[in-house]
DNA sequence: CCAATTGGGTTGCATAACGCAAGTGAGTTG
DNA sequence: CAACTCACTTGCGTTATGCAACCCAATTGG
């Protein structure tokens, strides 16, 4: 288990819903995986490394196989070679789409002062 | 500036707002402050550090200075006295409800196989 | 059929963030 | 006016993040 990422030692701080969800998603990174897949329907590797926020290939192995463990995302081909095997959404994944859409929403309309150049997707 | 958590020292990763949003608030303490001013309204320093989840008082104070910086919460009133001087939401911090709610509602139906504990809020 | 390339990672190490315990100092209470 | 709160700050050890380099199997080209 070289770098392990196992939902087993997930630590939970507590019995809230929206804690619980922070313990899982709340980083940087977890929920920029999900909306490139989002945006996308299904990533490799190297095309999540070409996201504009450019994860480190550590973080990102890490993610991807925290967020597999967790049933939010899939390998395409969880049988084939590594090789060309892309990430995709399970429903479980899918169903975050209302909290980015409404953390986007959110953004657009309460960080432009700070943050000018921000542009509008989704 | 002893511990600064300065807005203009933000680093923005990309134009996304999704991105952004998570510049601001991706972190496991950040919507867990405004998730506690939605519930009561205000809450005083000790009160936040009260919460189930026990956040370091550091932390917590780091916080309050970055999301007080950013607009998203102010003090109830700005010119008193440190002591019992609550914090509440702005109108901005206030926006922030869907997401939470959003959040919650994924977390409740996506998380109890992983945390059968958890219990239903907001 | 073998050398070079590409895709999907891992490893090492420096830096930053987090977490805990203890300390500080102004305002309040007994 | 001494003890006690409250709202923090400070020090320091641990964990997470970020960067660059490396690794190995599967293609691809000659």
């Amino acid at each position: 288990m070289a770098a392990g990422s196992d939902v087993d030692g997930m630590a939970w701080r507590s019995v809230c819903p929206i804690s619980s969800g922070l313990d899982v998603l709340g980083d940087k990174w977890s929920l920029l995986i999900v909306r490139d897949l989002i945006i996308h329907g299904t990533r490799t590797y190297s095309e999540f490394r070409e996201s504009p926020e450019h994860v480190a290939t550590n973080i990102l192995a890490n993610r991807l196989r925290l967020l597999t463990s967790l049933g939010i995302i899939e390998r395409t081909d969880p049988d084939g070679a590594a090789r060309n095997n892309a990430y995709r959404l399970t429903p479980t994944g899918e169903a975050l789409r209302p909290v980015l859409e409404e953390l986007g929403r959110w953004a657009q309309g309460n960080l432009k002062v700070h943050h000018p150049d921000m542009v509008e997707v989704l």
